[in-house]
DNA sequence: GTAAACTGCAAACGTCGTTCGCAGTTTTGG
DNA sequence: CCAAAACTGCGAACGACGTTTGCAGTTTAC
């Protein structure tokens, strides 16, 4: 299972084949099937064990939305140091204890909060999603997507690539765009 | 193209496969290889031809925000019709004309707005991001991820579930949050 | 000390993407 | 009008994949 991760590390999910991750392990592919029923249910202990990275949690001192918040860093980071977890997280199966577990302190933080459970469970969904969101953004910033293209019948498109980029922006975004859409979906609306 | 996108439509994009796509077509898969360099060279295409039911963008009549708006509840319709799409959108090589004007019209909604072309591109991955959010939220809702799972290690999470679901929210999540984190990005702070 | 259980693994099966080579057809050009 | 060239379809095969099977070799249980 680490050398599975290591694999994916190294060389992204698709290289992660039975016989890979054999090889690495100095085995045959087929022992692995006396500790795995399939490649699916390593997957899934893949997702979950690197889940375990994100304890521990932090203690709900300060207000919710604080915890909420860094709870969330915390699954950028893992998203940015495992950039192939994003693949799997969408599976349903992919759910392992480490995961109900991160679940279920996400809402042992929103517990005092009056909002309904399906909101609770939106927000959550929401974090997810946001974390995964910007972890992309920074793994794949690398090289600019538009390489080796014929940008000519998109004025709108090389106007704004021959500006020359600007500083960037003072607060993070992740927090603003975050802590707005908790705050958006949890606390009583006060407008 | 049109035959694949069928499939993947109707049994993901793992059913997509060429042989399948072959016999759809009622041919033998090595014929494809005369109009296709690749499987992945299909799956671009396949991504920027659904791109096309974007169109048309709408008309920059109202406020800018109304109108990223609207394109981006077309986006999400576009990814509840075809959920296998955002497989394939986070390939740099599946950036074709089609997302490519998409991309386009998007900066030309935000062009008379001052912020900086590097906000701009990051308010379009945010709408993508939110987009893809959405759909997949709604795709995926039917079954309980947590059935068949021994909940009893996660008391808020029995909590949460055991509580009756509460009526739907008033207004649409998708375009408060979205509009909100479009408005923090692109329009100049007024904190 | 024998029986039972467990472990490792070569070989093989079916499927996948892809390539090759060869027919059959269409287009070209004199 | 016909041969040369180009294009098209595709059966067969290659290597890699996930997975199963069967059999040795080893460890454990009684």
């Amino acid at each position: 299972m680490a050398a599975a991760i290591a694999i994916a590390d190294a060389d992204g999910l698709a290289a992660v084949s039975m016989r890979a991750v054999a090889a690495r392990l100095e085995t045959g592919a087929a022992s692995l099937y006396r500790y795995l029923s399939s490649r699916d249910d390593l997957l899934d202990l893949m997702a979950d064990r690197v889940a375990a990275e994100l304890r521990p949690y932090p203690e709900p001192d300060g207000h919710w939305l604080d915890t909420l918040l860094r709870m969330a860093r915390a699954q950028r980071a893992l998203h940015e140091r495992h950039p192939w977890l994003s693949e799997l997280i969408q599976r349903a199966s992919a759910i392992g204890p480490e995961t109900l577990a991160f679940f279920d302190a996400c809402l042992g933080v929103m517990a005092p909060l009056p909002a309904p459970p399906t909101a609770k469970f939106e927000a959550i969904a929401m974090m997810n999603g946001i974390a995964v969101l910007f972890a992309r953004q920074r793994t794949a910033g690398g090289a600019s997507p538009f390489a080796g293209l014929d940008l000519t019948p998109y004025p709108h498109l090389v106007a704004a690539l021959t500006q020359p980029p600007a500083a960037p922006p003072a607060t993070d975004l992740f927090d603003r765009a975050l802590g707005g859409l908790l705050r958006g979906l949890l606390a009583p609306d006060p407008a």
